[in-house]
DNA sequence: TATTGTTATACTCTATAACTATA
DNA sequence: TATAGTTATAGAGTATAACAATA
């Protein structure tokens, strides 16, 4: 093997820390968590005829209140073209509505129907099962601080609605 | 966190928490996490003609010692398929080697070249500046923790090599 | 018979450009 | 002139199947 002992020590910034193993850098955790949780998802939401994507969308109209597909496009950093084919797929499914916006004309409306904010509480009971799952390796007394550490990154990296 | 007492219980009627904001799901901070952490590493990975997979390639040959391409499969959860097109890629740039494994002639063993070595060393600089950023709306003194967590969360859902 | 690496191929996801209708 | 939405299309990225060489 290697056995380069050359580490870092832990500081960061004084060049580069090559011995430092993968597993350890950020980067990496992050796509590893990304990867986990969204195969854990995969399944229950297939059996609802959702994706992650459709997902995000549907919560997104539901929060949102009546929202355009603009709105969804920043919302998400999901190109416009992209949430057309989504929301074309969400519509043919029935669980989304276009209505024309009165003030502007230009713009759609997307409202859940029905059947749509019923297949939204069955996805939504699904990522709670999925979270759940996520979060049980951690102490119950330390996920309420995992959850708020994770929240200060995001909050403090992007004024949510950019571009 | 959030009263969450009524939740995977099973029941019907208490169902899923649909008032809950999407910013608050584990998902979809994760989802987050990524585009932010990714999204941070774009320019500078690719002012070495990189992108985060063929970090992660370079990254996982420089710490398996000479790995081969199906070592690089089983560690990145990458397609064998794909991983010959990374392979392709990183030797046409010089920065990896294959050479025929002595031991077990059907496996190529993969070297970095000196050059792609000094690449990684520089892709590892920029990853550090990534991180630093990524980490820096933390209190100091919460970043060990934090790692600690993600770390515990990622350790005791994949036994690593999942072969 | 199984495994490593490869090619060919198809399918999904996403982005770019050009268009329409409205503002 | 600018914006919301659409279409056509091309480019990634990835997966499946079939194959050669080797075990």
């Amino acid at each position: 093997m290697d056995g380069s002992a050359a580490r870092g020590g832990g500081t960061t910034g004084a060049g580069a820390d090559t011995g430092r193993h993968l597993a350890e850098r950020t980067a990496f955790q992050v796509y590893r968590l990304g990867e986990l949780v969204f195969r854990a998802a995969e399944t229950g939401l297939a059996a609802l005829a959702l994706n992650g994507r459709t997902y995000f969308v549907l919560a997104g109209i539901e929060q949102g209140g009546p929202v355009s597909q603009q709105d969804l496009s920043r919302m998400f950093g999901i190109d416009p073209t992209t949430i057309v084919a989504i929301v074309d797929e969400l519509e043919r499914a029935g669980s989304v509505r276009r209505e024309r916006s009165t003030v502007d004309r230009r713009r759609y409306e997307l409202h859940l129907t029905r059947e749509g904010a019923r297949t939204l509480r069955a996805a939504h009971r699904v990522m709670d099962e999925v979270e759940a799952e996520f979060l049980r390796p951690l102490a119950p007394a330390d996920v309420p601080h995992y959850r708020a550490l994770t929240q200060q990154v995001l909050d403090r990296h992007r004024p949510v609605g950019r571009r």
